[in-house]
DNA sequence: CCTACCGATCGGTAGG
DNA sequence: CCTACCGATCGGTAGG
């Protein structure tokens, strides 16, 4: 729609500036640099402080997989086809939205007492949904009986990769990658 | 055998505290107070700096994934034992070395260029050995048609959890890990 | 192992 | 958006 706010690309590439160097290791001063502004300074007439970048990109990420997930809760109705519909959503996230790296490191740990506590709770919130549909899979037979909260890791961790991995010009591997991760993921999950 | 040198404490701590707030959040002050030190300076006593004690823990962990990757290429034959040996010394190291979360970790991105084109090429080397393992496991029809590339990556990506999960009190847990993240990743890569 | 200290860099503010 | 600046904290050294 609109153009892009100066404030969203200042976002965006303190996500690209965070992915690369770590919260902690990155500068404002090298943020300004990437922005094209000679100070530091001038980033305060855009965002409030260093913290409130990292909350935008944490909180932002996160809905989107609460609102991902909701709508597969709601449209898709069998284990297997919601588990592979979750799985298309994090490799969608890693691979369109140049910000979701933050919240995929571990970059959310920097966050202060309060919005901390809040971004887990949120986490907490979508690997509870999660484990409940592989859950119910496990129940009806058409999962391997696992223990939920095993399986819910193994596969949330082994989508990590993704993110590190894809870059814009690797979009001719993405349909392998997206076929041979579903293909090793959902066969380990699934009975038979 | 013999007791713990200073610096081996030392070393250890800066480990545990890497792993918690990351490389450069991790500050040497804090370091020297949970070894019982009031100075940070006495430190330099032990180890000659801060990433000296990064550079120990990164490469004494590539040390045992090389030993345990070359030990599976000259005992075990079949490549579908051979990855299970594989997932088998991941879940140890993890579980058994406090220190190795670092290396599971991005922490080893903070080495200064020298030491961190050492490590990238040892790294390189365990996972071409790893892919390796898996490419003869494909072309002998054991493991399912996919890119090895893509399948280690995601597995090596899946086995990264357990060592943020693990805490010496879920022993009792862990064979029910390692036999469920068996079952899933060894049947998502087996063909029947 | 501590005391004393240093230059560099940090996130951020005041003011225009 | 820049100039000028600040207090805090950093990793590390000298010397005993």
């Amino acid at each position: 729609m609109s153009a892009k706010t100066k404030k969203q690309i200042v976002i965006e590439a303190a996500a690209k500036l965070f992915s690369d160097k770590g919260y902690s290791a990155a500068s404002m001063r090298e943020l300004a640099g990437r922005v094209g502004l000679e100070q530091a300074s001038s980033l305060y007439n855009h965002i409030k402080s260093k913290e409130e970048a990292l909350q935008e990109i944490c909180f932002e990420n996160a809905r989107k997989f609460i609102d991902g997930i909701t709508s597969i809760e709601s449209d898709i109705e069998h284990p297997t086809e919601q588990v592979r519909a979750l799985i298309e959503l994090h490799i969608q996230i890693a691979t369109n939205d140049i910000t979701s790296v933050t919240v995929f490191n571990d970059e959310w740990r920097h966050l202060s007492e309060r919005p901390l506590s809040e971004f887990l709770a949120l986490r907490k919130d979508y690997e509870e949904r999660f484990k409940e549909i592989i859950n119910k899979g496990i129940k009806s037979g058409v999962f391997k009986d696992m223990n939920p909260s095993f399986a819910l890791h193994t596969i949330l961790s082994a989508l990590k990769w993704i993110h590190y991995w894809y870059k814009p010009g690797r979009d001719s591997d993405l349909e392998n990658v997206r076929k041979d991760i579903m293909l090793l993921l959902m066969s380990g999950l699934r009975s038979h």
